[in-house]
RNA sequence: GCCUCGGUAGCUCAGUUGGUAGAGCAGCGGACUGAAAAUCCGCGUGUCGGUGGUUCAAGUCCGCCCCGAGGCA
């Protein structure tokens, strides 16, 4: 069975540092888990791990797209297995850091996903018909294909509601009878990083400061001057679309600042939120240990346990 | 010192002729299978400044006190 390791948790909780040490404790090497690492030119505001501490670890799948690609989980997981048995064979252990809850549990639980086709026509075909017959229309069709589904989600999460339609004109079959997962395919050693709330949001406020002294809004004058727009998925990142409208004049300053800080605490609450729900996860609370050696230490005992004495 | 206005949720405020209180923002909880840093669902969290009184009943009326802003001396 092949080994995989994971650090997972919410944005500034302080992933990054704590997986490049603990890959050179197990001889591993680092899969991002982040879906927007993945863009190209996207450096600041992701808080990819920086070229000198990648020269330490090899990392993976971070700039591997440019902006006005829409990448998706699928394509993540793809290339995630690939790497996985890369790495493997090389004599590494793979270790999964990021705060993406969808692409981790994609790669951890093995989600099954079929093959596509036409995807974009289908989409829009459906776009349209929302924006002409509106979204209670689009809503009762689903009910009429996928019940289940339909009432699981509701009539006004719209983005779904297109999907599972899109599903059943490609495959013929509801979505919810299709949703399958392999959670036993790794050895899992996962671990979360946790601080308590008001600890996590002090964090996040010096984080976006630190962003912006580093030249965040630099980063999006200049994808917004080669042509990438809100339109793109790459652009709806957290504080991108923030200073993108601060640069078209939409937002003050202040208030430019102020939303990216609340945004992203309320993105952490979500994060926390996905993986709570995974129980294989093994939580450390930062303010428990003494120094940072200390985390580092009990968190390798307890993977070296669940990974290397097998 | 006197006069006026104000003190209600974390913040800004609403609250009818007395019937133990409600909006926005913030916050909190949850969901999540090809956009996921996306998207969606749910939840008022309260010594109504304090204290006495009138009343069956006081955020609301009366007295005193405290705090804040302004005005007159």
């Amino acid at each position: 069975m092949l080994k995989l390791a994971a650090i997972v948790g919410p944005t500034a909780v302080g992933k990054t540092e704590l997986s490049i040490n603990l890959a050179q404790r197990l001889g591993g090497e680092i899969i991002s888990c982040d879906s927007m690492q993945v863009y190209q030119g996207m450096d600041i505001g992701t808080a990819k791990a920086s070229l000198a501490q990648r020269k330490i670890i090899a990392h993976h799948l971070i700039d591997i797209v440019e902006p006005n690609i829409n990448f998706t989980v699928a394509d993540y997981q793809k290339l995630a297995k690939q790497k996985i048995l890369s790495i493997t064979d090389r004599g590494h252990i793979p270790i999964l850091v990021g705060g993406t809850g969808l692409y981790y549990q994609s790669v951890v639980d093995n989600y099954d996903f079929f093959p596509m086709e036409s995807l974009q026509a289908v989409r829009s075909k459906w776009e349209q018909a929302c924006q002409e017959k509106g979204l209670e229309y689009i809503f009762e069709q689903l009910v009429k294909v996928d019940r289940e589904y339909a009432l699981k989600i509701g009539g006004n999460d719209k983005k779904r509601i297109i999907r599972a339609l899109e599903v059943y004109d490609l495959t013929g079959q509801p979505f919810s009878s299709i949703q399958n997962k392999n959670p036993n395919t790794y050895l899992l050693s996962a671990v979360g990083l946790y601080l308590e709330r008001a600890e996590l949001y002090i964090r996040i406020e010096q984080r976006v400061e630190g962003m912006i002294k580093e030249g965040l809004i630099e980063e999006v004058a200049g994808l917004r001057e080669r042509g990438y727009d809100l339109y793109m998925n790459s652009m709806q990142a957290l504080g991108y679309k923030q200073v993108y409208n601060y640069l078209e004049g939409l937002l003050t300053y202040e208030v430019m600042v102020n939303e990216i800080k609340k945004e992203t605490r309320n993105f952490a609450k979500r994060q926390y939120t996905w993986f709570n729900k995974d129980k294989r996860i093994k939580w450390f609370n930062i303010t428990d240990y003494a120094n940072f050696d200390i985390l580092l230490e009990k968190i390798c005992e307890l993977m070296e346990g669940q990974l290397l004495r097998v």
